[in-house]
DNA sequence: AGTGCGGCCTGTCCGC
DNA sequence: TGCGGACAGGCCGCAC
């Protein structure tokens, strides 16, 4: 499952690969993701240079000169360099084959990410216009989630996953800061101190910086010809490990869905 | 405006 | 062993 730190990954992974080379082909194999590629995405992209990649949240966002290729990878999507261009499999709905034969594969069996085409001013696309702040930027601070919380009631798990607050934080990112701030994560999110925020922006930043750096050790992956991925070395402390003691205390881990989302804490270092 | 929930989709796991 | 159902997940878009 993508979240920040693995598209982040995925972007310096292909970035050195893919930039100042020109688009030839486009193969879509499967249009029907979340919403449909556009049916004129080929037209848009043919003999296109890429200027550039970036990401904002877990969007990434791929610089032509005529517009903006824009790829969400969902839950299970995948983004793989192919060398040596290998047959499609069954959920490889698209490829983008660059100069020099290199291959840009999508690959995801859930279908719930997204490829669009932005002509212009993607700063005010409806999908990022309204995105919060990015949680690695100095002004990602305590005092910035303290003051969006006041009235809200909502946990600040829930909180905390919110896009229009903070971005690219999802459910393993938000368990694992909030266990590392030491704060429940059932707590309604207005009740919550400004130094309770001030920890969990720390710890937010802390357990993203890590994962990404992990990420860094399975860049080579993405070069690969086969497009095997392998997989993401994270140290998870406590997400997916309900009913097992607390990797602190000892303390058996609770389990709880807020918000739909399962959730996991340990009852004793959490409150 | 803030909140809660349904829906999209498929692989994996569990119980019968 | 085979099968059905629950579940997981990001996030939009709707209803209240």
């Amino acid at each position: 499952m993508p979240e920040l730190p693995e598209v982040e990954t995925v972007l310096r992974g292909i970035r050195p690969i893919l930039i100042k080379k020109t688009v030839e082909k486009i193969i879509v194999r499967q249009p029907k993701l979340r919403w449909p590629i556009p049916a004129k995405l080929a037209s848009y992209l043919k003999q296109q240079v890429l200027r550039d990649i970036f990401r904002r949240g877990k969007y990434l966002l791929f610089q032509f000169d005529t517009g903006i290729l824009l790829i969400h990878l969902g839950m299970s999507g995948r983004l793989c360099v192919l060398a040596q261009p290998c047959s499609a499999k069954k959920h490889d709905h698209m490829d983008i084959i660059f100069s020099n034969n290199i291959h840009l594969r999508y690959t995801d069996p859930r279908k719930f990410g997204a490829i669009l085409w932005i002509k212009n001013n993607w700063q005010a696309h409806p999908l990022l216009a309204h995105l919060g702040i990015e949680p690695l930027l100095k002004s990602f601070t305590g005092k910035y989630l303290w003051e969006k919380a006041q009235g809200r009631k909502v946990s600040i798990k829930t909180f905390l996953m919110n896009a229009h607050i903070v971005t690219g934080i999802g459910n393993i990112y938000a368990t694992e800061s909030l266990f590392e701030a030491g704060i429940l994560p059932q707590t309604p999110a207005g009740k919550l101190s400004l130094s309770n925020y001030n920890k969990l922006a720390k710890a937010c930043k802390k357990v993203l910086r890590k994962a990404i750096l992990k990420g860094g050790t399975t860049l080579k992956d993405y070069r690969q010809s086969d497009g095997t991925q392998g997989h993401f070395h994270l140290d998870i402390q406590i997400y997916g490990k309900a009913k097992q003691p607390c990797p602190r205390c000892k303390t058996i881990l609770k389990t709880d869905r807020i918000g739909q989302r399962s959730s996991v804490y340990c009852p004793k270092c959490q409150r």
